[in-house]
DNA sequence: CGGCGTACG
DNA sequence: CGTA
DNA sequence: GCCG
C-alpha cells in the first residue's frame, strides 16, 4: 500500500514495549517509504514500518455500497410460502411445458450455478413459494433427523440435502418451474403453487410424520429418531449453542421448561440462559442502518467489508491488503484480540453498546497459533497449505489435509438502542485468502456445499484457504488437471497439478469460481457476492 | 454401491 | 455436541 | 434419494 505524504494512519501491529502503546493510535503521514515518518497527535514524530500503518478510515471502494446494497437483497422467508395468489398464472402455463425429460437433479444442479441462477433481485416470483417451501421442508428434515453426515449409527440426511438443492433450484430459475417441467398433480411444486403448501410441509407444520415416496408414513428415520414434533424441535433449535439434536431429546422427554418466563437451569447455563433471554430479539431482522453502526466498531483495519444482511445476524470480514492478518503469538500480534478488547462490554451487567461478555451471553473464539502461519515450505509455500505427500501420509487417510486459519469470534451485539443482535466478526489469514474467505462467508449453505460439490467431482479441495488438488488417497504424486480457461476466443489455459499443490492465479472469486466452471462463465451470475441467494 | 462440504471450539 |  |  502508498501511503502519501499528509494522509492520516493508523498504527497497528507493533511488538516492542514502546510500540505497543503506539498500536491503534492515529498520526499524519510526514515522509514515505519502507519505513515512515509519522506524526502523533500529541506531535511526537515517530518512525514506523509501513506494513505497520494503515489508512484511517479506508475502506475498499465498493465497501459503502455493498453494506448498503446486501441489506437490501431480497430474502425469501422460510414458512412464508403460505398461499401467493400467484397460482393461477403459473399452472395456466404448465400445459406448454417444453420437455425437460434428460434434465437430472445435477443438471438442475448446473443450472443453478450457471447463468440462470440468481439474477437481480429473485429469479421468478413465481416460483418463490416453491423455493420458500423446500427450504422450509430442509429445516424441518434437519429438525426431526439432525444433520449428521457423520458417525456411524446416524444416517446421512438425504432429505434435507435434496430439499436445500431443490430450492436453490426453484430460486435460481427464471421463469416458472412448471414451463420448464410438467408439474404432476401429486407433486410438491404443483400442491404448492395451487394451495400454498403441499402434502409434507403441512405434516410437519402440523407435528404429524411426512409420508414417504414409498407413501408409507416416515414414523421413525434410520437412525430411529421420530419424525413427529417438528415445529417444537425446529423453534427449540433455533437458539444461539442449542442445536437439532439437543432441541430433539428436549422435545422427546417432553421437557417443557422454555416455556416459563424464568428459564431453569438445564445443560449450559450461564451464556446460553443469556442466549435464551435474548431469544426473541435474536429473531428480528437487523436494519441496514443497525449494521452499518455495527461495522462503525472495526474500521480500525483498513479494508473492512460488511455484509449486513437483512437476516437475524451480521457478518464483518476484516482483512489488510498487504499483511497477514495475525503475525506472531502474543495479542498484540493479533488483529482479533485487541478488536474484542474495543468492543467488549465489562463483566458485570454493563449498560450502553458493544459486545456482550462471555459471562452474560455466548461468545465463541476461534483462533491459530498466529506463528503456524509464517511457517513456510523451502519453497516458499505457506506451509499449512496441504501440498506434500506426507502430511497425509502419516495420518490415517487423505483427510487431516488443512485448517481453517481465519480468526474468528462469534457473540452477540447490544446496539445503541439496546437491541441485541448476532455478530460474527472474521478476521482473514492472509491477502491473497480473501476470495476464498468471502466465498464461504458470503454463503449460502446450500451454495457452499454445491461448489465444493463441484471442487470434488474435479478433483480439488475447495475451503475457506484455498483451493487445491485433491488427488485420491493412494500413491502420491498423481497429477490433477486443471482448466483454468476455456472461454470461446482465447487460449485454452491448464495446468497439471501435482500431489495437493493450489491451484494458482486465483486472486478475485471470479476466477476461482471459473475454475470450478471448468474455465468456463458458466457462473457468471454469482459472480457478484450480492447474487448468491440460493 | 459409496458418497453426499468443510472447518473449528 | 456446538458454531460458521 | 440421486449420481457417478
Amino acid at each position: 500500500m502508498q501511503l502519501g505524504v499528509g494522509e492520516v494512519v493508523r498504527i497497528f501491529g507493533l511488538t516492542s514495549d514502546k510500540g505497543r502503546e503506539l498500536n491503534g493510535r492515529e498520526a499524519t503521514v510526514l515522509t514515505v517509504g519502507d519505513r515512515c515518518h509519522v506524526e502523533l497527535a500529541g506531535g511526537d514524530a515517530v518512525s514506523v514500518r509501513n506494513c505497520n500503518l494503515v489508512r484511517a478510515g479506508e475502506y475498499d471502494s465498493d465497501d459503502g455500497w455493498n453494506v448498503g446494497r446486501v441489506a437490501k437483497r431480497q430474502r425469501t422467508e422460510p414458512g412464508s410460502a403460505s398461499s401467493s395468489g400467484s397460482s393461477s398464472t403459473a399452472l395456466a402455463a404448465s400445459s406448454a411445458a417444453p420437455s425437460p425429460a434428460g434434465v437430472s437433479e445435477e443438471g438442475a444442479v448446473w443450472l443453478v450455478l450457471s447463468s440462470y441462477s440468481f439474477p437481480e433481485g429473485c429469479a421468478c416470483v413465481a416460483n418463490a413459494p416453491i423455493a420458500a417451501a423446500f427450504r422450509s421442508l430442509e429445516k424441518f428434515e434437519v429438525s426431526v433427523q439432525c444433520d449428521d453426515d457423520a458417525s456411524e449409527e446416524r444416517h446421512f440426511n438425504s432429505e434435507a440435502l435434496l430439499y436445500s438443492r431443490a430450492a436453490a433450484v426453484a430460486a435460481g430459475v427464471p421463469f416458472p418451474l412448471s414451463q420448464w417441467m410438467p408439474l404432476g398433480k401429486s407433486g410438491f411444486a404443483y400442491q404448492i403453487l395451487s394451495s400454498g403448501s403441499c402434502e409434507a410441509l403441512a405434516k410437519f407444520e402440523s407435528g404429524r410424520p411426512p409420508t414417504g415416496s414409498d407413501n408409507a408414513l416416515r414414523l421413525k428415520n434410520e437412525a430411529g429418531r421420530s419424525m413427529g414434533s417438528a415445529p417444537e424441535k425446529r423453534q427449540l433449535g433455533k437458539v444461539f449453542g442449542l442445536g437439532a439434536k439437543t432441541a430433539i431429546d428436549l422435545v422427546e422427554a417432553a421437557v417443557s421448561v422454555f416455556t416459563a418466563a424464568g428459564c431453569p437451569p438445564l445443560l449450559r447455563l450461564g451464556s446460553l440462559l443469556a442466549s435464551l433471554r435474548h431469544f426473541d430479539e435474536l429473531q428480528e431482522p437487523v436494519s441496514e442502518a443497525e449494521a452499518l453502526e455495527m461495522r462503525r466498531h472495526a474500521d480500525f483495519m483498513g479494508g473492512s467489508r460488511t455484509r449486513g444482511r437483512a437476516g437475524h445476524d451480521v457478518d464483518l470480514l476484516l482483512w489488510h491488503a498487504t499483511e497477514p492478518n495475525s503475525w506472531g503469538e502474543g495479542e498484540e500480534a493479533c488483529v482479533l484480540l485487541p478488536l474484542l478488547r474495543e468492543l467488549l462490554l465489562p463483566a458485570g451487567g454493563a449498560t450502553g453498546p458493544g459486545l456482550l461478555p462471555k459471562e452474560e451471553a455466548r461468545l465463541q473464539l476461534v483462533r491459530r497459533p498466529h506463528a503456524e502461519k509464517q511457517r513456510r515450505d523451502a519453497d516458499g509455500a505457506r506451509a499449512y497449505l496441504p501440498r506434500r505427500k506426507a502430511a497425509a501420509a502419516r495420518d490415517r487417510g487423505s483427510d487431516i489435509l488443512h485448517g481453517d486459519w481465519h480468526d474468528k469470534a462469534y457473540g452477540i451485539w447490544r446496539n445503541t438502542a439496546g437491541r441485541h443482535r448476532r455478530i460474527d466478526i472474521v478476521v482473514v489469514a492472509f491477502p491473497d485468502e480473501l476470495p476464498y474467505a468471502r466465498l464461504t462467508w458470503t454463503g449460502s449453505r446450500t451454495l457452499n456445499r454445491l461448489l465444493r460439490h463441484r471442487a470434488i467431482q474435479l478433483g480439488l479441495h475447495l475451503t475457506a484457504n484455498g483451493l487445491t488438488a485433491h488427488p485420491p488417497a493412494g500413491r502420491g504424486r498423481q497429477e490433477t488437471t486443471v482448466v483454468l480457461d476455456a472461454r470461446p476466443g482465447r487460449e485454452r489455459v491448464e495446468v497439471a497439478l501435482v500431489g495437493h499443490a493450489p491451484v494458482p492465479d486465483c486472486t478475485s472469486e471470479e476466477e476461482v469460481l471459473r475454475v470450478l466452471a471448468g474455465g468456463t462463465d458458466a457462473f457468471a451470475g454469482i459472480y457478484d457476492p450480492l447474487m448468491r441467494n440460493a
